[in-house]
DNA sequence: CTGATGCTCCTAACAAATTAGTAGGAAAAT
DNA sequence: ATTTTCCTACTAATTTGTTAGGAGCATCAG
C-alpha cells in the first residue's frame, strides 16, 4: 500500500464532500463548497491532485468525470490522530484525551456516552 | 492575538525539543534532533521561522541566541486538537473521542483513568 | 597580531501548495 | 452548420516550505 499523505487545508474540504456524497463531479463538489467559491478549474485541479495522491478514482460518465473515493474517510481519521499522537503527544493516546478531554466542553450526555463506550471496553 | 498557524512537519519537532528543555540555542536543538540531522543553518532558519510565526522568542546570551517558547505546548495542542474536531469531525467532539477510543488500543488502566477523568466532569 | 572557530545574517535554490487562465473538443442550441 | 456551452487537459504564476551555502563578525589560542 502507497503511503499516505496527510490533506492540505484546501484538499480537506473537498474531500469531506466527496466523503459525503460517495461520487462527484467538479460541478457537484464546486456548489457544496462555501463562498468565496474558487474557480472551476481551481478545484478541478485539486481533485486531480488528490486522485494522484491516490485519494481518488474517477470514471468517464457521459463528457464528465465522476470522482469518488478510494481511501474512505475512517481510514484517513485514524491515520490522522495516530500522526498527531505521535508527533504531539510522544505516542501517549491517555495524554492526548487528556488534553481533549479537559477542553472540549462535552455536553453531560456526551460524557454519559463516552463513559459507557469506555466501559465496554473494559 | 495573532492567528495561530499550524506546525510544519520539520518545525514539529524543533518546536517539541524546545517546549522540553525551554531554552535552547541552534547548537541544543542540533544536538537533540535525531539522525540524520539537518544542517546547522537549516536549524536556524526554522528556529527563525518559528520566531517570526509567534512561536519562539530569544535573548542575546554571550555570542549566541537563545530561544525560548511564546506559545505553549498545551496551547497549541488545544488549538490543533479543536481544528481537527472541526474540519475532520464536523464539529463533534464526542465523534472524535469515538474514532478514537475504538482505535488507540488503550491499556486497562488507562481505561480506568479515563472513565474516573469523565466522572469528574459529570 | 593573526588565524581558527563558532556563531549570526543574508541569500539562493528547488519543491510543494494554491490559484486560475487558456486551448480545444464534444454536445447542445439555434 | 455555426455558435455557444460545458467539460477536460495543459500551463503558468504566486506563495509557502525545505534545505543549505557563504559572508562576515566576534573571540580565543598562540
Amino acid at each position: 500500500m502507497m503511503k499516505m499523505k496527510a490533506l492540505t487545508d484546501k484538499e480537506q474540504p473537498i474531500m469531506n464532500i466527496i466523503w459525503e456524497k460517495r461520487h462527484c463531479s467538479v460541478d457537484d463538489v464546486l456548489l457544496e463548497l462555501p463562498e468565496p467559491k474558487p474557480a472551476y478549474t481551481t478545484v478541478q485541479t485539486f481533485m486531480r491532485i488528490l486522485e494522484q495522491k491516490g485519494f481518488l478514482g474517477h470514471r468517464q460518465e457521459g463528457k464528465k468525470h465522476v470522482f469518488y473515493p478510494l481511501i474512505e474517510k475512517g481510514e484517513y481519521t485514524r491515520w490522522t490522530l495516530k500522526n498527531l499522537k505521535d508527533s504531539l503527544f510522544d505516542g501517549s493516546a491517555k495524554s492526548l484525551l487528556n488534553t481533549f478531554i479537559s477542553d472540549a466542553s462535552l455536553t453531560e450526555s456526551d460524557v454519559q456516552e463516552l463513559i459507557e463506550m469506555l466501559q465496554e471496553l473494559q
